[in-house]
RNA sequence: GGCCCCAUCGUCUAGCCAGGUCUAGGACGCAAGGUUCUCAUCCUUGAAACCGGGGUUCGAAUCCCCGUGGGGUCACCA
């Protein structure tokens, strides 16, 4: 196949949000067909007809999109203005349970050939059997001898009848080689692939089996998955060979933990909020969202997890921030999605020396195998919240108070609301350098929400700048309020400078003018300098939040 | 437990494949100092690693073996 073009994909099952490993196969199976001019496509695997929904699908794709990672075939989306996706090559249906005819048509032709047998023993009997093995400390291989295997005229009479069965895979007792192309030469003995069931007594096809079909009906050559995998590979190359289809290159790639050494995952979240909840020593729920008795259970199992609903409702409640685990809380968290491309590419993947800071177009030019790297990598949250405020403070003012604005929309309606273009570009400003994200930025910003007559006074700093020792704070301000008034020129320089020059009349330090002033106009001991938070609250703003702090506090 | 993978600062890693230029480089974090009206940014400096043991070699972080440690996987989930 060397002179064929490259074709990967990302085949995500769709029972969740995209998860940071799955965008990072995504990203690296994108990258790879780039950077040889090959194509990428998106295979939806939905053959868990409990769990899979097409909520979660498109969820998954709207997630990659945003990341970036746009595939050339597949399902399709309507994504900035375009559509992504489709079926060019006539090789689709691209999800699995839409196939159904495919696989049906090979397990009739392997059932003809001897390579694949229905097994009608109930699945009791398999656990027992497995069970069995377990307490004699031996390996449990499904495995039967050929006696034990109707005629196939038999199995075909019974499955005609409705007999409940599965369709397994008549393995070949022969070692198997995997040549991968991250780890080099992985060797497995014989016996080690057992007859697997091929398809399901729903009728719809295992992982196993759909990978397999599915791979070789579009013509995939390239196969980089987590490491997760390495133990199905086995069997993938074991079929592939029975029905004479290629086999793909393969490439295997360390698995993403999380701080505790653990793979990532939204477990990591329950016990996030478990642990909160525990140290509080609640006893009920916080919120009606959840019933009384799930949320016993909940905390007396580790094992258990409440709906994303309901953990959200629970983490707001007590105020209490989850990590991160999908791309989309990311995303709510206020992170760009090109740093997030970024910072997952280099957890097991880096183009050499010293560089890491690098974008999609980097990664489309020089993305390949021989720099993946073989080793697990801790997910480091302190490292992605330092790069993702590197990259923010090094957008132009003008990009970053758009997606700012653009992200609020999104998440938080309510903040950019009344605000006009002009004092959203001086607020974004003074903001940037105090945020490492989006959410953050609102934090350091939150003032200039607030209106002007509900400003929330801080006990400690008023106390500290304007009730301590001799008042001097609130004639400070008082001498502020005039010089303000007066102000003709209302820039954050010419802002700055009054600042400074009323201290320097009344013969005290800057810190005993700004401070008071800082509580008058935010409640709090910490804003953006004096000049900038000026210009951005208004002459109108600034002059009432001084009159009502200076009204609160008179007579304390 | 069987099978499989892995092993450089606390973390992510460069260097390893083609041994010497490595008193092991970078980044995040951490510590100290500086700038500053607060906070943050920013600047300077610093501490910090080749898992252990054998080999091969003039020479090993780099090659080989063993040990130890970590991880993955053992479904009619994917």
């Amino acid at each position: 196949m060397p002179d064929q073009p490259v074709i990967t994909r990302f085949a995500p099952s769709p029972t969740g949000h995209l998860h940071i490993g799955g965008a990072r196969t995504a990203l690296f199976c994108w990258a790879y067909a780039r950077r040889t001019g090959g194509r990428f496509i998106i295979r939806v695997e939905d053959t868990d007809q409990a769990r899979s929904s097409e909520a979660s699908a498109r969820g998954i794709l709207q997630d990659l999109a945003w990341l970036g990672i746009l595939w050339d075939e597949g399902p399709t989306l309507q994504h900035a203005g375009r559509v992504v996706g489709g079926d060019p090559r006539n090789v689709g249906p691209f999800f699995q349970s839409q196939r159904l005819a495919t696989y049906n048509g090979v397990v009739d032709d392997m059932l003809e050939r001897g390579l694949a047998y229905a097994d009608f023993s109930p699945p009791e009997h398999l656990a027992a059997m497995r069970k069995a093995a377990e307490a004699a400390k031996q390996t449990f291989r499904y495995h039967p001898p050929a006696s034990e295997i109707p005629p196939l005229a038999e199995q075909r009479r019974r499955i005609a009848d409705g007999a409940p069965h599965v369709i397994r895979f008549r393995a070949a007792d022969e070692p198997v080689r995997v040549a991968d192309h991250v780890l080099g030469e992985v060797a497995f003995g014989p016996g080690e692939v057992d007859d697997f069931v091929l398809r399901k007594a729903d009728g719809f096809p295992t992982y196993h089996f759909g990978v397999v079909v599915d791979d070789e009906k579009m013509g995939v050559t390239h196969v980089l998955r987590g490491q997760e995998h390495l133990m199905n590979t086995p069997r993938h190359v074991a079929l592939q060979k029975a029905l004479g289809y290629r086999t793909p290159v393969y490439g295997h790639m360390p698995l993403i933990f999380n701080d505790k050494g653990a793979k990532m995952s939204k477990r990591e979240r329950d016990q996030s909020a478990r642990d909160f909840v525990a140290a509080r020593k609640l006893s009920s729920p916080p919120t009606s969202e959840i019933p009384a008795e799930v949320f016993s259970g909940w905390l007396a199992d580790k094992k258990r997890q409440l709906g994303t609903g309901q953990l959200e409702a629970l983490a707001s409640a007590l105020s209490l921030q989850l990590p991160e685990v999908s791309v989309d809380d990311f995303r709510r968290a206020g992170y760009l999605p090109e740093v997030i491309c970024n910072f997952i590419a280099l957890l097991g993947w880096n183009p050499g020396g010293d560089v890491e800071k690098f974008d999609m177009p980097f990664l489309a030019q020089r993305f390949d195998f021989d720099r993946i790297g073989k080793t697990n990598a801790r997910f480091d949250r302190k490292k992605l919240l330092a790069f993702n405020g590197d990259a923010i403070a090094s957008m132009p003012d003008a990009d970053f108070a758009r997606r700012w604005r653009e992200w609020c929309a999104e998440h938080e309606p309510g903040f950019a609301a009344g605000c006009d273009d002009a004092r959203w570009l001086l607020l974004a400003r003074a903001v940037r350098p105090r945020a490492k994200t989006f959410r953050d930025a609102i934090r350091a910003g939150a003032f200039a929400a607030v209106p002007d007559d509900a400003v929330v006074f801080d006990p400690a700093a008023a106390n500290k700048h304007l009730l301590a020792e001799n008042a001097g704070g609130l004639a400070a301000l008082a001498r502020l309020r005039g010089a303000l008034a007066a102000s003709a020129d209302w820039t954050p320089e010419a802002l700055n400078g009054l600042v400074e020059s009323v201290a320097t009349s009344m013969g005290i330090g800057i810190g005993q003018v700004a401070q008071p002033l800082r509580v008058a106009l935010t409640g709090a001991a910490v804003s953006p300098p004096l000049g900038e938070t000026l210009a951005i609250v208004g002459r109108a703003g600034a002059l009432a939040r001084i009159d009502r702090c200076a009204a609160v506090f008179a007579g304390a």
